[in-house]
DNA sequence: CCGGCTTGGTTCAAATTGGAATCAAGCCTC
DNA sequence: GAGGCTTGATTCCAATTTGAACCAAGCCGG
């Protein structure tokens, strides 16, 4: 075998890869300190609520809702069980299929979600969205779109 | 307190902070996953043995380092720790403060870096810089850029 | 209907993380 | 030059995360 010489990254290709490590770490660092802070939650345990408050019958079942959070099985198995007990939201188990379990939002949970949601939101704005002016929210948006979409899926050339 | 509404985000806005939370959580994941099996290093591990491979003398203070990786100083004690046991990473005293702690890269650890790094590379490649086009490139590493230079600095209006 | 494969979730153990507490050493000010 | 605050790093502990192993339960082809 060869051993070809790899394609480095350039400059601006590095200073890309540079700002997303930053940028991803400190807002993530942020944003749960702020949730934790102002909230008693997760971050992970917030998008979880989010989730589940936009979903008909604010429940999903556990795969997909693991799948929308980009999380394992076991993290979400773990983190339902925190927010079980919490009693923000309870499992149901799925009329379709037996072995499925469904993740329900409770009445509470929806109401934690209420009184969080304004201070994240506002979290969100001051360390990504009002930082960036439009035209630049929107390439950002085409481009991590994009990546998010080709990573999903199974890379298809 | 009169409770005021907060500024909700808006389709593109949300659209932006979506792509951003997939994004990043799917790069993330799959670069773990690929220095993992590669590599046997998790991907904090490499990020330290980059930082220290491109300082001067391959070496910096623990302080330092931790504010480069924007990760904790007792979670950066265990990582070091971790890289010293396997003979990549070496910690020396600071000449100039007796408390200070330097961590050096040695020998070994340049050389797991540099097997390391092809493969990293092109997992970088893959999952976002090859994604791109170049103008999306340098509207992300501009966007990025300002937020994490905001998120540094104490945040000035 | 029966093995055999895939799916859906949980359990388990091991690794990582982060904050608070701790401890030593530098840096002042008075 | 003594007391008091800040800094640098580690230790400690509780929470979280992940993959592997596991246990049903569905879904076939024969």
């Amino acid at each position: 075998m060869p051993m070809e010489e790899p394609r480095w990254l350039d400059d601006r290709e590095r200073a890309a890869w540079i700002g997303f490590l930053s940028a991803t770490n400190l807002v993530s660092r942020k944003l749960e300190q702020q949730l934790k802070d102002d909230a008693a939650l997760s971050h992970t345990q917030y998008e979880v609520l989010v989730q589940l408050s936009a979903a008909p019958d604010r429940s999903l079942r556990m795969t997909e809702l693991a799948e929308r959070l980009v999380t394992s099985k076991s993290g979400l198995t773990y983190q339902v069980t925190q927010l079980e007990r919490a009693g923000l939201v309870a499992r149901r188990s799925c009329p379709s299929d037996v072995r499925g379990v469904i993740a329900e939002l409770t009445d509470r949970g929806m109401e934690v979600l209420r009184e969080a949601a304004p201070g994240h939101v506002a979290a969100v704005r001051e360390s990504l969205i009002d930082v960036l002016t439009p035209e630049q929210l929107d390439h950002l948006a085409a481009g991590l779109g994009e990546v998010s979409r080709r990573l999903r899926g199974c890379t298809p050339p």
